[in-house]
DNA sequence: AAGACGGGGAG
DNA sequence: CTCCCAGTCTT
């Protein structure tokens, strides 16, 4: 259709004045490379940016990843979100040390078995760490890639996915894959933006279709969207002058092996008198003992990209800690700072501790 | 193919 | 409010 040397080189001509400074460019650890990645799925760089600093410093290879237990790697995951990326880290970093003998497989379809990395990810590991062929193709790459030709195929299908991915492949210099894989996608990260980008200034609005045809709203397509749910979280913060009673999300789902107050999950809303009458209610606090509940915080309003959950804070006052309680584990409030919580957790302790100086330590 | 999975920032 | 971010896994 086009010279496609003709958009390789116009890219990282572009890119080699625009680009930022970021603690993962000029870098060919694989290692190093794979964390970046992993911290940016679905994460903005401001964002992600002191993670990757503090998650370096800490774990600085393989080997001091595989090392540790889980629970050290989601402190340090601690209100990115998407907590599956950092038990699928610990859980490659293992896997790396003991089928790979700690050296970080060069091998794309070797590479793309690992947990938790996915075409992108196996892509940006081989190209940005020897350069190899293989296209990035993120966010950015499919908003550019289907502005500059009109491509009313949803991205977010198999073809889609497919249609992208082999335009990406034609339009790269393949013994440049590593910059222009790093082109492309700041190119749509700083100039083709998802909302008002600045056309005008654009390198490729000379042949954009959808410039042209003054459609750059329209793209990309999306076919699905993701419908939200209401719950309701109910917690019982146990009274007790130095310790915290938790229990650690086993179960598959929100915040998997996070820890949190003992919770009633419920679809539907609940007043005092409802919530005391569920099962798990009544084995916690059994009619033997004398509670008093005292409502801390009511209907907090916690956002998810899937959900939308409303949480209540209960405290709870009684004469002795009863037996029931021997099922959660019993934290030393100065010690909270080694377990991983949630961000609702974290809004919580921050309004009740006087000190924040117990959870400060991560932000 | 469709849904699950966090949190934050921009408009 | 809505959308989207250097996506991947599960069913």
């Amino acid at each position: 259709m086009k010279d496609f040397n003709f958009f390789s080189k116009k890219l990282i001509t572009w890119y080699s004045s625009h680009k930022r400074n970021l603690p993962w460019r000029g870098i060919y650890d694989p290692y190093k490379i794979w964390i970046s990645e992993v911290i940016l799925q679905q994460t903005r760089v401001t964002q992600g940016l002191k993670y990757y600093n503090r998650f370096i410093k800490r774990f600085p290879d393989i080997e001091s990843l595989a090392g540790v237990e889980e629970q050290e790697v989601l402190k340090y995951w601690q209100g990115l979100g998407y907590y599956s990326r950092a038990r699928n880290l610990h859980r490659t970093a293992k896997t790396i040390m003991d089928k790979y003998n700690g050296v970080f497989p060069k091998d794309y379809y070797t590479i793309l078995k690992l947990k938790g990395i996915g075409e992108y990810t196996a892509s940006s590991i081989t190209s940005f760490a020897w350069n190899m062929p293989h296209p990035t193709v993120d966010g950015n790459v499919f908003r550019f890639l289907s502005r500059l030709f009109a491509i009313d195929c949803p991205i977010d299908t198999i073809k889609g996915k497919n249609h992208f991915t082999e335009l990406a492949i034609q339009l790269m210099d393949k013994s440049k894959a590593r910059i222009f894989n790093h082109a492309i996608m700041e190119f749509g990260a700083l100039q083709c933006i998802p909302s008002s980008p600045d056309c005008t200034v654009c390198s490729f609005k000379s042949v954009c279709l959808a410039y042209i045809n003054h459609t750059v709203v329209q793209y990309p397509v999306k076919q699905y969207r993701t419908k939200i749910k209401e719950i309701y979280f109910y917690y019982f913060h146990i009274h007790d002058s130095d310790h915290l009673y938790l229990n650690m999300r086993k179960e598959k789902g929100i915040w998997q092996n996070l820890f949190e107050f003992p919770l009633i999950e419920s679809d539907i809303l609940m007043d005092f008198q409802q919530l005391s009458n569920t099962d798990q209610f009544r084995l916690w606090f059994p009619k033997k003992h004398i509670y008093h509940f005292e409502l801390i915080v009511k209907n907090q309003k916690h956002i998810l990209s899937h959900r939308i959950l409303y949480a209540y804070f209960y405290k709870v006052f009684m004469k002795r800690i009863p037996n029931s309680f021997d099922t959660f584990k019993k934290v030393k409030l100065m010690e909270i700072d080694k377990y991983p919580i949630h961000r609702l957790m974290q809004f919580y302790l921050g309004k009740i501790l006087p000190f924040n100086r117990f959870i400060s330590t991560f932000e």
